[in-house]
DNA sequence: TAAAAAACATACTACCTAGTATTTATTTTT
DNA sequence: AAAAATAAATACTAGGTAGTATGTTTTTTA
């Protein structure tokens, strides 16, 4: 391995562990050395790659983060099924099958907006820019229903995008609190609703 | 004032000032020293009213937390208004009221769900139990708008009640990251189309 | 009014924290 | 193969952290 590849995957491998710690433990609340530990390096191979902790974290929300909602949440979106049938699939089908991991810790992204997303600009502008890049695509979905038949057309698509986003995130929030999936049901049943209304 | 008095009273001062430093800079991350000096107290007041940090925190959410909840989410659910009139006005109306502090830092008890809803038990309980007060206001009103009419019968009030409340603490996270109200007025608008579907 | 108890203050411990300074080992370049 | 550059290790600093031990003051009780 040469020396620019052994770089890149020391990179990775520390914000790779970073992102499961922050996932599992919190964003303030985990250490650099914690981390280190958990990559068997030191201290000072961390700071040979990183200006500081806060570097860390905006390379974790915009490579790691980032590149985890796109390939769950926004690639299925340009799929070519029906739109509706899409939706069910983000929005609700998923759900179930997350693990008990998943389930118990949340949404990677909306922990870090509710841990640090009133905390600095820069962490506000890598969140907002997986947001806004999800509600894109949700758009892109909405509109082409429309066009293609399957959703009203009297329907705002931003306005839907985002209550549909608020929603998902709200609900992985709440079920860490629970322990069990009937909270999850619910959502689903309610998320049924919503969808029945953007029908055409 | 009377040692009964005054003890209840330093209690209180220590839960408030923890609750304004917890919502500002989270939990975890506020020690008791700066909650201390917000009170003008020492640590040794501190250690005289609580066991440690956890006994604080499970107070400030089971006393603070739940009262704020109750009076400006819950409360108005059980007044005499038309259930559509007052959901529209706990979960729309409310939001562009807000001050700029609260749309900066979001909502407090999401903020707690999404730090420590997954850190221990007791937290986790103490949580729930708020979010199950409010479901069950919310379900009280959307069977009451179901036999006094303006709401669908065929709707299941236990999935609308989560519904509405992801997507309100959804939205409470996310506003965070922006600088202005357009995601507000956009999830407005997605929530309008919500309160559509379940009119009768 | 003396004794007991409660409310709080002061001073401390042991440990964790981000970040730095310096040294050593490994590659790459010349 | 020597010089230069990069990767990583070691040892450190200055300050923050939860919690404790002990002392002092105020209030209540007997």
């Amino acid at each position: 391995m040469d020396q620019r590849q052994k770089s890149e995957h020391t990179r990775q491998l520390i914000i790779d562990e970073a992102f499961k710690l922050f996932y599992e433990n919190g964003f303030k609340t985990t250490s650099v050395d914690t981390i280190m530990k958990a990559t068997n390096l030191t201290k000072g191979a961390f700071y040979h790659h990183f200006k500081n902790k806060e570097e860390l974290g905006i390379a974790v929300i915009s490579r790691k983060l980032q590149k985890r909602v796109y390939e769950s949440m926004i690639a299925p979106l340009y799929g070519p099924e029906p739109p509706l049938e899409i939706l069910n699939g983000i929005f609700s089908k998923r759900l179930k099958n997350f693990t008990f991991y998943e389930k118990q810790h949340g949404c990677p992204t909306n922990n870090f907006i509710n841990e640090i997303g009133d905390y600095e600009t820069a962490y506000q502008s890598a969140l907002k820019r997986i947001v806004e890049e999800w509600k894109s695509a949700l758009v892109y979905v909405l509109d082409r229903g429309k066009t293609e038949g399957g959703i009203k057309k009297d329907i705002c698509s931003k306005s839907v995008a985002v209550y549909l986003i608020s929603a998902f995130e709200g609900i992985r929030g709440l079920r860490k609190l629970y322990d069990n999936d009937l909270i999850l049901d619910e959502y689903m049943a309610g998320l049924s609703v919503y969808i029945n209304q953007i029908k055409a």
